[in-house]
DNA sequence: CTTTACTTGAGGTACGCTCCTCATTTATTG
DNA sequence: CAATAAATGAGGAGCGTACCTCAAGTAAAG
């Protein structure tokens, strides 16, 4: 009854150890028709090879890298901390994570950082970034030679990354329209919709999926062309007044990406903070003060500790030629309102 | 720099590996002064015992029990699907899960279901029930046999419970609240409360959350008194009429707990679920149908995959003697709407 | 100072697996 | 059919830990 070990499907299949051995670790010269025995043999008795022991044995460690753009963005500061909280569970299981910041502005730059990491030995790449020639390329790269890459909270689909962990960013965008739709009290009016960027593929399928709720559901809103903040404090300030002062019916807002603190403070002076209901992304210290004061209502976010702990179990599975559980990996979209507030 | 192993323990304090080990595993017929050594070794080292190494020398087998309640509760059905989907790490992880039906309403069973587990070699017990004496006692009984127990879904306070996995009632029913004030567009009205059974401890809970929120921050809205089905289908769909026909001004509906197939209907026929927002508790597939149709607006859920692994994990660390890790086990408080249902 | 009880050391075996070597068997080819 | 190549077997060491035994050491008690 006890779980079957290699000996056991030695037996079952006739052949030695080490053939077993061979095959289970994919080693050549055995012949076809042994293998196909030792595979039978795994599969009647149900054998799953004990991947501890096999981790012990090997003296394996993970090398994984994580790149995370550099600056002050809070976002990706919590999940430095998410991946610093990991680091004791990553230790027991043999993990050993290096995080890097990957310049964002200068492409030079990027490419060294990325050029070093094909030097030093490495078993794994998580990289959130958007997806610029330089990051192509360099996936590219890394994936020719044999290192799997996942792309972690911005998906790269025209690499080769080998997964996506994150939120699906069309649903995200239906998620904050149903939301704002519903918290609206006014009976008709405009919504306004911000943006550092919408050059990014997540703003574009947010607002994709965030237009498509509202013409559906809630016809009587219309949203305003999105209002891009270029990541830029005075820009920012300048752009939210003059749309304030253009339209006087904005009845609800709509934030799609980082640099909440700016945008919440503009808000505030257009005095529009109060008057409308407001959605922002992501959890960090800026978005959770705001929802406890009330100046935002809900949060769409995505648990950054899931989404460290899905990105290096996936790194894991693909060092290992192990499946994917997918089901396990699909990172959830929160909605964090004030009183669901972890 | 690798890690160190209980060799290097034993170097650095000066003792022999067969010490170590006796005092790392707590074995007896050590000096005080020896142990404050080894300590001190361990610390200075930073070293951790590797668990699957020990666990494969121990050829441990965790064998844990998980009791939910008998009966077609969609919940507690999805609770064990999840369980069975979760087998496969269980396995690799050495645990070994039975899965035990309570029947809620007889308690002869349940005491002798109960009694029955203390004959098997047990390692720990999950119960999900609501705190019954004939429960109460029978945890007080498996903590004296050394076995651990943690309470899932539903505390069990009074029990002397090793802990409690699952969501705070009380925040669950404000969030409630703060969704369904929101959501609300009447300027004013009544809110239908419903609920199997106020004898819960969670309904309690969950409606002074409710309550509380409500009060504070929609006072334009009263709540009705509690609702209470019984569990039964009849008498679901007979209160509902009841009430419905009493108040013309109900703007809003929480379902506090199960049974929502039949409330729904019995809503359906009334024709309150068209007219108003409803709130409702735990994904199953008759809350889920009810979200894609429109019929509730949202659903307040745990996710039943945390809820399990989130048990068998503190299980597991309270037979090891070791430490939980509290802020990965707490569960979130989450908020499914129709655009980001799982 | 002896007797006794308690501490500690040394060493071995085992867990399930990987990875290595070397010998032996089996198939392939000219 | 011999020479060569390929496939397989047998065995061992090691990963970090647990757990066991037996002997030797040290301290406290009489």
């Amino acid at each position: 009854m006890a779980r079957p070990t290699v000996r056991d499907v030695a037996n079952e299949a006739g052949v030695s150890l080490a053939t077993v051995d061979r095959v289970l670790n994919g080693r050549a010269g055995v012949r076809e028709k042994t293998v196909d025995r030792v595979q039978k043999a795994v599969t009647k008795l149900g054998y799953v090879r004990d991947t501890y022991a096999a981790n012990l044995a090997r003296q394996r460690e993970y090398r994984f890298a994580f790149l995370l753009p550099e600056g002050p963005s809070q976002f990706a500061e919590t999940i430095r901390e998410a991946l610093a909280e990991a680091g004791q569970a990553q230790a027991a299981d043999r993990i050993a994570v290096q995080v890097y910041s990957i310049p964002l502005n200068d492409p030079h730059a990027v490419v060294r950082e990325l050029r070093a990491l094909q030097v030093r030995p490495l078993d794994g790449v998580a990289i959130m970034s958007t997806e610029t020639p330089e990051v192509r390329d360099a996936v590219r790269r890394l994936k020719a030679a044999g290192v799997p890459v996942v792309a972690v909270v911005s998906d790269l689909p025209s690499s080769e990354r080998d997964h996506f962990v994150g939120i699906d960013s069309v649903s995200a965008g239906r998620t904050a329209a149903f939301l704002l739709g519903r918290f609206v009290k006014a009976a008709a009016g405009k919504i306004l919709v911000v943006t550092p960027s919408m050059l990014s593929r997540d703003s574009l399928e947010r607002r994709l999926g965030f237009d498509a709720v509202i013409a559906a559901d809630f016809p009587e809103f219309s949203v305003l062309p999105t209002v891009e903040t270029h990541a830029d404090e005075e820009r920012t300030s300048a752009v939210v007044a003059r749309v304030a002062a253009t339209y006087e019916d904005i009845v609800g807002i709509y934030s799609m990406g980082a640099g909440n603190g700016p945008l919440l403070e503009a808000l505030r002076e257009t005095g529009l903070l109060i008057a409308c209901p407001v959605i922002a992304h992501e959890l960090t210290p800026v978005t959770r003060e705001a929802l406890v004061d009330g100046e935002v209502d809900a949060v769409i976010a995505q648990h950054v500790g899931h989404l460290v702990r899905s990105a290096l179990r996936i790194l894991r599975a693909k060092v290992d030629h192990a499946a994917v559980y997918e089901a396990q990996e699909r990172i959830r979209i929160d909605i964090v309102t004030r009183e669901n507030l972890p």
